[in-house]
DNA sequence: TTTGTATGTGCAATCGATTGCGCAATTAAG
DNA sequence: CTTAATTGCGCAATCGATTGCACATACAAA
């Protein structure tokens, strides 16, 4: 019933050439005179002739596939890298293979032999939070397949030398902390993640250093780490609620958390900016439609996507001649909405 | 400096044996010995062997990559339905390729070639809003490569008898609408989208009905349509304040055009529910965290992508023998939240 | 001992496209 | 009218793994 597909061979055959011939044809080649090609093109045409990329990606030792390793693909902030980089990549004739890890370095160790076995020409990742030890990412770079970090980094992946592209966590965090100095907040809180995992004390770093720079001194005290999660968030909430003396502001490491405990305040009758400011970290859709709407810090997931393809595309060009690895840092942009408010115009 | 990778045949040398052997050893093959298989397996470790999918796709004609066509990566509903698909086909084996088509024909259409080109196994698709011409469709079942539709469905596409997943819009527009007149509302608003999608379509017929089996007559001024998103329902949420009568319940076949008009109707002095009520569509992450929480109808996205990738490796199982396209009809639920609770317990 | 059935491997073709090298024929240069 | 350069195309190997078929040895049944 199905004929078989039709190759290169049946292209020849039709026109009493050879495979070869046909194959410098469609790909324009110098040598082949302008009559042939056009015969061919015509006949490949006539015959539903599909190219059969795994034939040419085994002759060639290249897929133009590559692979991108996320977390999750149902985060916003993901999803938006995902986009980013088919964007770019699509344009140079590649195709995009997902795997997530769940943050699981088990499931991210398996992805990454499935990808390398798959013979990707490049891997793109955010590691697992829970990964503490890197030796698969290593293979990547031992067996000279492009890999570039994105969004999380590590010491020891540093030390890899690979390409990577990061937003300045420090610089976002001082932001939001000064901008709510600025608003006249004095008594700050800090919600924070795990402190391993850079990101978390990046912003945190930043939260200090606001603080200092602005003379307000460090208390310990205002500074809680959690997971970050929306029900953490709301546990937080209770929590600051118990202490003797309420801030007058939070600033979260995680839009979640932000929400998670504006939700408890509000329900307790505190009133959002006027006695408590909150901003949150990520931009995450929500934060626009929160009521009140929050104050936070995006990240610019989709040009994160699209400068992580961009190297990668540099890596391959570079190639034979050489190629430097880079780290790309963004600046996050502060985005100022209602919660954060306190001084009325 | 980068030694080539090793293949079966290197192993095939160390031991003095042939590739076949190699290969059948690796493959648990009844005909090789136990002593081969172990000296193999430990020969292969050693060198680092790594499989190369590439060529084991190219003879076996399967490369064990599912192609999945989604509109956009960075809306939570699909990116959900990725997650799923991945869940269930990583299990089996099978990597996923994804891409985007924009809701553009034309990208879809391009990434449909390039997909076949790359000789998928398989396709998963939800297709662009604005294709009106399905030939690229029926190419994917022409070349018998299992197509499975999800989400969206259109005339044409059902005749080509393929596999579908979607929810039953129907019942879920009904579902919305029962709980809006339960509650005491009676001039019900419905935002529709583009008649000539049939989810939409789906939405407001169920509306409809459930309005008639309530013996609420249809009022034709209280349904407009628009795009539903965000910007959408703004416009919807001042046309709404412009008539003479406000209704005291609106419908939104999309949380966003939901969220929208609840903004503005909120900031001219609107109580929400108590002098209009709203249920919006797609339970998006948000809608529990706007105010008021938003009453919404969940679409269990993950759960589409699971059915689908289920669908899809059923259908390859049944390659042989026989398979018959079926289509799942997954119910949706309706989420209640604070926006549609007239009535006060 | 003879015939028959497992058992363990090797041979060689195959999947479809690519590419270095070689050889004619045509054209340009001297 | 040679010699040299250019143009156009075919030959055959190659990428790495898979697999139908053949073949030899071993062991069992008769």
């Amino acid at each position: 019933m199905k004929n078989k597909k039709t190759t290169i061979h049946d292209i020849a055959e039709e026109l009493d050439i050879t495979a070869s011939t046909v194959s410098r044809a469609l790909k324009d080649h110098p040598r082949i005179s302008d009559a042939t090609k056009e015969l061919v093109v015509k006949t490949a045409d006539k015959l539903d002739y599909q190219p059969n990329h795994i034939a040419a990606a085994l002759r060639k030792g290249k897929s133009n596939i590559i692979g991108v390793i996320i977390p999750m693909a149902d985060r916003n902030f993901f999803a938006s890298i995902i986009r980013g980089v088919e964007e770019v990549v699509n344009q140079a004739g590649y195709r995009v293979i997902i795997s997530q890890s769940n943050d699981s370095p088990e499931k991210e160790k398996a992805n990454i032999k499935a990808l390398l076995e798959s013979q990707v020409d490049g891997i793109l990742a955010s590691y697992a939070k829970e990964t503490t030890e890197f030796s698969h990412y290593e293979e990547i770079v031992n067996q000279n397949v492009p890999l570039i970090l994105f969004d999380r980094l590590h010491e020891t992946l540093e030390s890899l030398k690979v390409s990577s592209v990061v937003i300045n966590d420090y610089l976002g965090a001082y932001k939001a902390t000064e901008h709510l100095i600025e608003q006249g907040y004095k008594r700050i809180a800090h919600f924070s993640g795990q402190q391993h995992i850079s990101i978390y004390k990046e912003r945190r770093r930043g939260y200090e250093e606001a603080l200092k720079r602005h003379n307000i001194p460090i208390d310990e005290s205002l500074i809680v780490e959690s997971n970050l999660k929306l029900e953490a968030g709301r546990e937080l909430g209770k929590e600051v609620l118990s202490w003797d003396k309420l801030p007058d502001a939070i600033f979260s490491a995680s839009d979640y958390g932000a929400v998670g405990a504006m939700e408890v305040l509000k329900n307790n009758g505190i009133r959002i900016p006027e006695d408590i400011g909150i901003v949150g970290f990520l931009n995450e859709s929500f934060t626009s439609f929160v009521e009140p709407a929050l104050t936070t810090i995006d990240q610019h997931g989709e040009k994160m996507g699209q400068i992580s393809a961009q190297k990668f595309l540099d890596h391959m060009d570079g190639e034979k001649n050489n190629y430097a690895p880079s780290k790309t840092v963004l600046n996050p942009e502060l985005i100022v909405r209602k919660s954060s408010l306190k001084e009325k115009k």
